[in-house]
RNA sequence: GGGAGCAUAGCUCAGUUGGUUUAGAGCAUCUCGUUUACACCGAGAGGGUCCGCGGUUCGAACCCGUGUGCUCCCA
């Protein structure tokens, strides 16, 4: 068969895809292999793969491929996260656009069409994840409001309340005003914001005087119940206990004293708003204050403010300016830079609002997950994320857990019309305990809360539900696949999501979710800037697929990503991929050609050197690479790779034992070449599929396919040979360097002559030195050679003889250096050695190696000398 | 403000318990070359005060202290 030009990956990939999937490979089912399971980390239906995913996906796919590789019986769990306030947007953003609003919809009109839409979109991102080649058991495919992971959801609330972890409790919380619901810390972005810092007079009851407060929001002052200085601040111990009148509504509130309050911040006076910072809400529990709330959920000013009311509080606050600059309020006005919180989903500026919510305690659950990391019974990779996860377990907080959607896992808790709450199970069972109270209760009486659960609170449950562990424990697929063996994620949801698996799991499967989890780091941009929409700077996955191929993709992405730093990319890692492709491509357009070349009588004599040599230059890498993947090192088991293939094999190895021109291959070199081929794919075969599966095919017939091909145990390499052919190596480099430093052109052909203590040695590469360097003839001498080029390797010398008129200052330059080189090190060895502390304290072999070195070092510079002086 | 981490070649990074040459790789750069697998290529080369300053040690890129710069997380 005619090969192509260049490799063309599409129509391949698209083929190998299908065919594995046909033979049901990535399918797994319990039995008496050991597992390897992966959990992937459910991406949103909102989403469409992004560079983040491909990273994330690419690393698994290799761990679980390699899995597969070694017989393990290898489960990779695809499924996806309903996300729920990503997704209430997006729904709530359609109906938008086919002119509906979400407040003229039922609860369950509107989650119908959020269904809707979640079966046609919620489902592309794992579409996208077969492009690039995920080995994914797709039978198992799992949402975290499939009905089974529903009830255990709530299961799991039910559970919580009944061992007093979770409670309802007024607190302060970051509202969400555009998506109308509560944050958590961790979905509020702090950023930098130009703000005016506003100097506002308060008039002091019984005189004329004021006090000035500094603020930034203006529109709070409305929800004013009192103003704080220092103590010991001597501006204002005069006022200690007086009365000051919020400005425009009037309201007498006290002028209260704590440490809080800095000095030297602002006027030195503090407006304390209890319903609308956290800070002065704590104030006001401290002081008992009355809590004004003035805020509508929308951000709108409500009617407690008095004024504007309805209106936005952000052009409330603009407003301001000019009210209280026309009533002779307003001192001054600052410019002044803060931190200010934003809506991660929405990017609507977070207000702080007191709120009931729903709360989990997690002082409790979090002791035995902190402890199954300390103890390494869960390995981070890399091990640095321990200390972050220490400090953050130690100093957990509660997590608020309800938020204001409709699309989630409805909290199950119901309301009698005096406010007393039941949570159960349904609405029969929440009827039976409120009945205790009030007997006259029937089911219309009660409602259920309208809210949802935080996404994580279903999401911590994902490494045991996806495989049924709770809503039917004990199963066989439970005890075959839990604990899993890897979690690959982003450092970025350590709190959000891993922590909190690691509880879960401890919690309710009496076990650690996973045994390692390995972090990977943010994939930014070629600037540094983390990828995102509104920057425009994240690539089309798909159309570089497209144009690279999904091997070259996965080449690009993974060659520099070491764990857990961040990988800035750049598309010319994806071209180097492409270039690798190609190079295999080739290689087996070489082999190949060489097919219908073999001679069976030819014997394989010339060829024996390289043969030992790249079969133990080969089992050494095979062993590197086991070892770099079992400790997480998959960037450097790629580089390794491809070294192995693109130097080793091509530029060395296939030197050596290519036929010349149309000439004959014998038997043995081909099969061996073949052979080695066959070993290298199946190395690469976790990195890049498709390619490998192909080139292994196209190489010889196969009964097998190499997805699911089993690897033979790897050989013990014998160091003596890989070192032998490391000198060869050595060698040829030399004398190439020398030609052309001398100008010899390639065609130009040369006679060697070596002067070496081991002719034995160079006997048996002298056809492949003659090759490599163009000699016509090698001999050997016992003294320098007049007229040549002289080169020195280690101890021996080797003359370059050319009918080429010669220019000896390049050479003579050359050799400076390394004399120059070599003088340096020898002085820098002998100090070493001549220091006796050294000799006394060091290890003996340490010493004994020194002593190596200054004796070579010593050999070495003689034989530059005297190449010098037969100039 | 609290915490974690990083700083090695133009760029991205390796560098194991301190001693395998006066620090390595890939990409980029430069020189030479179109020899029948591959120019998406080959052969070769240059390039570093291991962030600064102290200390420990016979010996420090590595350990300790300190300064500077950057990143992330949390308030």
């Amino acid at each position: 068969m005619e090969l192509s030009k260049n490799y063309v990956p599409n129509e391949t990939e698209a083929r190998w895809y299908q065919h594995w999937l046909s033979k049901g490979y990535f399918k797994s089912t319990p039995d008496e292999r050991e597992a390897y399971t992966i959990v992937m980390p459910p991406p949103n239906v909102t989403g469409v793969l992004h560079m983040g995913h491909c990273l994330n996906n690419t690393i698994q796919d290799i761990l679980i491929r390699r899995a597969r590789m070694q017989g393990k019986n290898a489960c990779w769990v695809p499924g996806t996260d309903h996300a729920s306030i990503a997704t209430e947007a997006k729904v709530v953003a359609m109906l938008r656009e086919r002119g509906i609003t979400k407040s003229s919809l039922s609860r369950d009109e509107f989650l119908e069409y959020a269904w809707e839409w979640k079966e046609k979109y919620g489902g592309i991102i794992l579409q996208q994840l077969k492009k690039m080649g995920c080995s994914l058991d797709w039978d198992r495919t799992a949402f975290t409001m499939d009905p089974d992971y529903y009830k255990s959801v709530i299961e799991v609330f039910l559970d919580l309340h009944k061992k007093g972890h979770i409670y309802r409790g007024k607190r302060m919380i970051n509202w969400d005003v555009k998506a109308k619901t509560a944050l958590s810390d961790e979905e509020v972005i702090y950023k930098e914001v130009q703000s005016k810092l506003y100097h506002i007079k308060y008039a002091i009851e019984g005189n004329n005087d004021f006090i000035t407060v500094a603020t930034v929001r203006p529109e709070t002052i409305f929800g004013d119940t009192a103003v704080c200085v220092n103590p010991l601040d001597e501006r204002y111990k005069h006022l200690h206990g007086k009365f000051v009148f919020v400005p425009l509504i009037n309201r007498r509130v006290p002028i209260i004293t704590d440490d809080y309050v800095t000095l030297d911040f602002g006027t030195g006076a503090l407006k304390v708003t209890p319903a609308h910072d956290i800070n002065d809400y704590q104030l006001g529990q401290k002081y008992n204050l009355e809590v004004i709330d003035t805020l509508n959920d929308d951000g709108t000013m409500s009617e407690a403010a008095q004024f504007f009311i309805g209106e936005d509080r952000l052009d409330v606050r603009k407003k301001m300016e000019a009210v209280l600059s026309e009533a002779g309020l307003l001192e001054k006005v600052e410019a002044y830079t803060n931190q200010v919180g934003f809506s991660e989903r929405t990017d609507a500026m977070v207000e702080p609002r007191l709120s009931l919510q729903w709360w989990v305690s997690m002082k409790e659950i979090a002791t035995p997950a902190l402890q199954s990391v300390m103890e390494e019974a869960i390995q981070f990779h890399p091990a640095k994320f321990k200390n972050l996860y220490r400090h953050w377990m130690e100093n957990i907080k509660d997590w608020c857990i309800s938020r204001q959607l409709w699309w989630g896992h409805r909290i199950p808790a119901w309301y009698a019309p005096d406010g007393s709450v039941a949570v159960a199970a349904n609405a029969n069972d929440a009827l039976v305990i409120l009945q205790e109270k009030n007997a006259s209760l029937t089911l219309s009486d009660i409602k259920q809360d309208e809210d949802c659960l935080d996404t994580w609170f279903s999401s911590w449950l994902w490494p045991f539900e996806v495989f049924k562990g709770l809503s039917n424990p004990g199963n066989d697929e439970i005890k075959y696949y839990y604990p899993t063996q890897t979690l690959v994620t982003a450092p970025e949801i350590i709190f959000f999501w891993v922590a909190r698996m690691i509880m879960a799991g401890h919690e309710y499967m009496d076990q650690k979710p996973f045994e390692h989890v390995y972090f990977t780091g943010i994939v930014r941009d070629k600037q540094g800037r983390k990828m995102s929409k509104s920057l425009g700077n994240s690539p089309d996955l798909l159309a570089l697929i497209d144009v690279y191929g999904a091997d070259a993709v996965r080449f690009g992405i993974m060659i520099s990503s070491p764990a857990g730093n961040d990988i800035l990319f750049d598309e010319s890692a994806l071209e180097q991929g492409r270039n690798f492709n190609n190079k295999l491509w080739n290689v087996l357009k070489l082999i190949q050609g060489w097919e219908k070349r073999i001679d069976t009588n030819l014997d394989a004599q010339n060829e024996k050197f390289a043969m030992d040599w790249f079969e133990n230059r080969l089992s050494q890498v095979q062993q590197e690479v086991d070892v770099l993947l079992n400790g997480f090192k998959l960037s450097e088991a790629l580089k390794t790779n491809y070294s192995l293939i693109w130097d080793d094999y091509c530029s060395w190895y296939l030197e050596w034992i290519k036929p010349g021109f149309e000439q004959p291959i014998s038997k043995e070199v081909y099969d061996k070449t073949v052979h080695y081929l066959n070993e290298m794919m199946h190395m690469l075969h976790p990195f890049m599929p498709f390619i490998t599966e192909e080139i292994y095919h196209l190489i010889s017939p196969k009964q097998d396919d190499l997805c699911n091909k089993i690897a033979a145990p790897v050989k013990e390499a014998n160091t003596d040979i890989v070192a032998g052919g490391e000198l060869l190596k050595q060698v040829i480099s030399a004398l190439r360097d020398a030609r052309n430093k001398n100008q010899l052109k390639p065609k130009d052909t040369i006679t060697l002559y070596i002067q070496t203590a081991n002719t034995g040695t160079y006997k048996t590469i002298e056809s492949i030195l003659c090759k490599q360097v163009n000699a016509t003839s090698i001999e050997y001498t016992n003294s320098s050679i007049d007229n040549t080029i002289v080169v020195a390797v280690e101890k021996d010398k080797f003359f370059i003889g050319t009918s080429i008129e010669l220019d000896a200052t390049a050479l003579k330059a050359t050799l400076l250096a390394d004399l120059a080189y070599q003088k340096g090190f020898l002085e820098s060895v002998t100090k070493k050695l001549s220091n006796e502390r050294f000799v006394q304290n060091a290890k003996p072999e340490v010493v004994a190696l020194e002593q190596q070195k200054q004796a070579d070092a010593i050999a070495r510079i003689a034989t530059i000398e005297e190449s010098l002086q037969s100039l």
